[in-house]
DNA sequence: TCTGCCTTGTGATGCCCATCACAATGAAGA
DNA sequence: TCTTCATTGTGATGGGCATCACAAGGCAGA
């Protein structure tokens, strides 16, 4: 049977696959089970908005398979991605947790299956499961150090070709593979958004990546970035 | 009996008082007393490194009283101030949860009064009460709250002023007094310090704090710093 | 009180990058 | 195939701020 955008979608989280080590999902099958009787399974096309920043968290959402980006945006509608959220992550815990407005703003970036939970049922889910109340810790930690590491990036760097060699050293780490000619990374971004990504300009971005081409630090075939000398790049950044 | 520092020092964590609503030392009694079991309390002078970024989690350190800073360094020798963190927080707790390296170095920048608590003996401690999960899972959201401002704040303003604007009506928010004259912030930290939490030079927080004065917008007493002309701040950070 | 040392104040210089403006390329649809 | 819109590429210009350099307070200890 075909389903909505070509997607694999897992009705029964006790039959999914995804669920790894230390993720959300992570669980005995009978508090799975639990979870199954409270969550809301949807499926989103590319472009949704899941929850916009400042808004009252009505929930969380567990990104079961896709993407999403979650943006903040200041007044003058300036946009800067705070993260691109991978299979497994849950979004908006923190709001949903505090009972403070979301922070930032998620947005799917491909099709994307997410389960819903509503406050009320997460909060007590948590209460009554110290399991499950640990792999939410253990998440906020990991979005905690992310963003560490992200201030890091913002504030420590002085020059934008810095941050940018950062951010594809970042990518590296987390989704590079390993080809004789370099390591390919698959960017799915415009340069818009990597420029939203590092807190600089379209212009700015374009005009570095023609100078990591031209000093044989990357290399573009298509939607494909291969980066030929990750040494010159971690120079850069001073490691 | 005077204690080292001049500091009130609270040896029974069932008899403290600081133990507010929400904090991680907000528990039932008898946890209490099991938390008196594990921590290890421990008086720090000025200026102690409670632990480094990239080592290795010992454990977590409860800020009992005192003030200490948590810093994040290049290589070059740069230094960002993440947070000033306040009496009832925790220090270390993502790192020692995940089982990673600290992303971050602390220091006391007051006499303070810290409780330490072993890696092993808090994550069982996190185990066995739920209660104390749900709080440490507040805390972690309240961090990543607090470091997604940050990141709003590096990545979102262009010009330095509006950092430094954010800033001052942060600590407007948090620790402000209002007086007949202003809101008077008593401010112990160096140009160089202010310098290092929004990542600038000593010398422009000179420049844009005689700026301000110039404008009217705040006033220089001795330690202490009075914003007059609150809607002036908000104005220059477009909100 | 005097002497260092830490902090603050201020000038001169140069460069990075935001901004504006427009051309070139590419991809999707009529 | 041509049109149209999104994306990428490039030049010119100017301002903000890092950097260097040194002067002036301010505070503690000798």
């Amino acid at each position: 049977m075909p389903t909505p955008y070509n997607l694999d979608v897992h009705n029964d989280c006790a039959a999914c696959s995804v669920s790894a080590e230390r993720t959300f999902c992570d669980m005995a099958p009978e508090t799975l089970k639990e979870l199954d009787a409270i969550k809301f399974t949807g499926i989103y096309p590319k472009g949704s908005l899941l929850f916009v920043e400042g808004e009252q968290p009505r929930g969380v959402f567990i990104l079961c398979s896709g993407r999403a980006k979650l943006t903040t945006s200041s007044s003058e509608g300036k946009t800067l991605i705070v993260k691109i959220a991978d299979v497994g992550e849950i979004l908006g815990a923190s709001a949903t947790i505090l009972g403070r407005p979301y922070e930032v703003s998620a947005e799917t970036i491909e099709p994307s299956q997410l389960n819903f939970i509503k406050r009320e049922d997460f909060v007590r889910f948590l209460q009554s499961h110290v399991e499950v109340c640990m792999h939410t810790a253990q998440q906020l930690s990991e979005k905690y150090q992310s963003a560490q590491r992200d201030i890091r990036a913002l504030g420590l760097s002085q020059t934008t070709s810095e941050k940018l060699a950062r951010l594809l050293l970042d990518w590296c780490a987390k989704g590079g593979e390993q080809t004789p000619k370099g390591i390919r990374l698959s960017v799915l971004l415009t340069h818009e958004e990597v420029a939203q990504m590092i807190g600089t300009t379209r212009e700015t971005v374009t005009r570095i990546f023609s100078d990591f081409k031209k000093r044989q630090i990357i290399e573009v075939k298509g939607s494909s970035v291969f980066v030929l000398a990750k040494p010159k790049l971690e120079a850069m950044i001073g490691a």
